[in-house]
DNA sequence: ACCAAAAGGCTAATGTCATTAGCCATCCCT
DNA sequence: AGGGATGGCTAATGACATTAGCCTTTTGGT
């Protein structure tokens, strides 16, 4: 009875090729443990439970979208930086569809998640900061942001839109509506 | 041995009651046929199997909405209707999150999923025909506020957002973001 | 080096669910 | 009345998550 050297983070790994090669709904512990090669039990001796197990899966997506977006948005500002957030979203979602679909959209109500949910939210303030908006206003912006993003990718990865040859246009036109909703930016 | 007077309709009525009292995820052949008073087996004479009778109720879901998307643009036009219809769209979500969240985001993979998308469309597609764009820019223009609407509710519907009290106040900003990308309406 | 305990695997068992097969009662039409 | 369609039922199967209990490997302290 060799070991096979999982911990947790090992078994997210094997978590998140199984969504990447059979799709979000594939994801299930069995499937884990047929990859790892291990028996579906002794999965639990390094998460609590299959949701345990996608709130990992969760927490890493998020953090590695937050670390895209972070060098995405890096020596850029204002509109500039918003759109190369957006764009970089879009990639994201084009490059790991899977891995988008498998994002917990109430990331509210788990503490990790949240966490991540927080991370990945500071970056897109960090951004908006630079319009100096109030508060409120930077609030109410990012959801919108954060639902733009969202909605177009959630469909696009589901393959919800048809025609798929012009969707960069139509997501171009999406930045740009987003973009111009926004105050001009403080200039220095 | 009495009969239970079920149908296909029926049972889908069933679904939505368990959708709307135990959410989206709940929807199980089992909860069915408790609610229905019938073993699960039974519930094989109405419904190919779960995948069909989801479909059935995202049809019925689609079109529910499309009714009442269609009578709230009655009697309007341009930007007008476009605000009415996203108004009306959230209002259907903020009634029934659960149903919401149970709508299939690929309606193309099916072809009455995809019919009851058509439909779903069409009203969208007639709203913004007052605008006289040419078809590809009105194909951007439904995706867009496809995108808008969709990842809003979804968010919402989900509980995605943290401080719910000035959410009405962010769909107002969103709902005009997306009106002011519209050209201005031809007038008459 | 030794040895106890922690850690990590395993098999067996349970419970929930979808789904299929095969049986029987009820209904409707003539 | 009677025969087929219709709609229910029970039993069985198979996938899955999860728990319990066992056994081996590793490891940390001496």
């Amino acid at each position: 009875m060799p070991r096979a050297g999982l911990s947790p983070s090992s078994v997210v790994d094997a978590a998140l090729a199984v969504i990447d090669e059979r799709g979000a709904e594939a994801l299930t512990l069995a499937a884990v443990a047929a990859r790892t090669g291990v028996a579906a039990p002794s999965l639990y001796k390094h998460v609590g439970s299959l949701a345990d197990l996608r709130v990992g899966v969760g927490v890493r997506i998020m953090d590695e979208l937050t670390g895209r977006l972070g060098t995405a948005a890096l020596g850029r500002s204002g509109d500039d930086a918003v759109t190369a957030l957006m764009h970089e979203c879009r990639a994201y979602v084009m490059q790991h569809p899977a891995r988008y679909a498998a994002m917990p959209v109430d990331p509210l109500h788990n503490k990790e998640l949240a966490a991540a949910g927080g991370r990945l939210l500071g970056v897109f303030l960090a951004v908006l900061r630079g319009y100096g908006m109030t508060e409120t206003d930077a609030v109410h912006a990012t959801r919108c942001l954060r639902a733009v993003v969202h909605g177009f990718a959630t469909i696009q990865a589901a393959g919800g839109f048809g025609l798929p040859e012009d969707l960069d246009e139509t997501y171009h036109r999406l930045v740009a509506m987003y973009v111009a909703s926004l105050p001009r930016p403080e200039r220095s």
